[in-house]
DNA sequence: GACCAGGCACATC
DNA sequence: GATGTGCATGGT
């Protein structure tokens, strides 16, 4: 148990202080990039283990096609998806788990995120989970910015701020991690998708793997 | 040329 | 259960 994790007293305070410090030092980030649910959700998969920037060009380059569309992509063949994807790296894999969420997609809601937004979260993370290519983070991601859930998202750079910190161990599984948020933070939508996108900047700003984490206004915290 | 980027499934021990 | 590996492009 690292340093700060130990008394969980303490824990709900520590959490709301680097939210603070973070608000302060970067701003509101009104995330997740994308105009809608579903433009969220390709996203969300497109991106796993991948610069953002390749994902952005991709989905601009879906949506002048006229192809930011459930429909339309669960028409196109596998080939012909997988080239449009080719920017983001692992191409024909994240084809496939495409393919695999646009089947979730229609079977449980007909194709509408809105309507898949109807089903409670308890019901609707498990079942996420189990599509092929969904992990946990892609699933949170879907959950908390494309369907307004309350679930945390934890990424890379979630686990590597709080471990560098001193909050978790440095292998914290994701579920631990998750659970730390959602037991001591309000279930808040918007909190957790500002909380979210703050570890973010911050991590893509100041805590990389190396130089490690030079000029972190987070510095001292807590 | 090495390293990195908002993971995940699968094999192996 | 823990660890290692394949998947791949584009920016720094």
């Amino acid at each position: 148990m690292e340093k700060n994790a130990g008394s969980r007293r303490g824990t709900p305070a520590l959490l709301r202080a680097l939210y603070n410090r973070l608000f302060d030092a970067f701003g509101p980030q009104g995330w997740w990039p994308g105009e809608t649910p579903f433009e969220v959700a390709l996203g969300a998969i497109l991106t796993q283990n991948t610069n953002w920037q390749n994902v952005a060009r991709v989905l601009e380059h879906l949506k002048a096609r006229g192809l930011m569309d459930p429909l339309r992509l669960h028409r196109l063949p596998a080939a012909e998806l997988a080239a449009l994807l080719r920017p983001t790296g692992y191409y024909h894999l994240k084809a496939e788990r495409v393919q695999h969420f646009l089947a979730f997609l229609w079977e449980r809601a007909q194709g509408s995120l809105d309507r898949l937004a109807e089903e409670p979260l308890e019901s609707l993370r498990p079942a996420l989970l189990k599509v092929k290519g969904v992990g946990p983070e892609t699933a949170d991601s879907i959950l908390l910015y494309a369907l307004q859930k309350p679930t945390f998202v934890v990424d890379a750079y979630t686990l590597r701020v709080l471990s560098r910190h001193g909050v978790v161990a440095e292998k914290t599984p994701y579920e631990e991690l998750r659970r730390l948020f959602m037991e001591h933070l309000p279930p808040e939508v918007p909190l957790y998708q500002e909380y979210h996108a703050l570890l973010v900047g911050l991590g893509k700003e100041f805590c990389r793997p190396r130089p490690r984490c030079a000029g972190c206004p987070a510095a001292g915290w807590p």
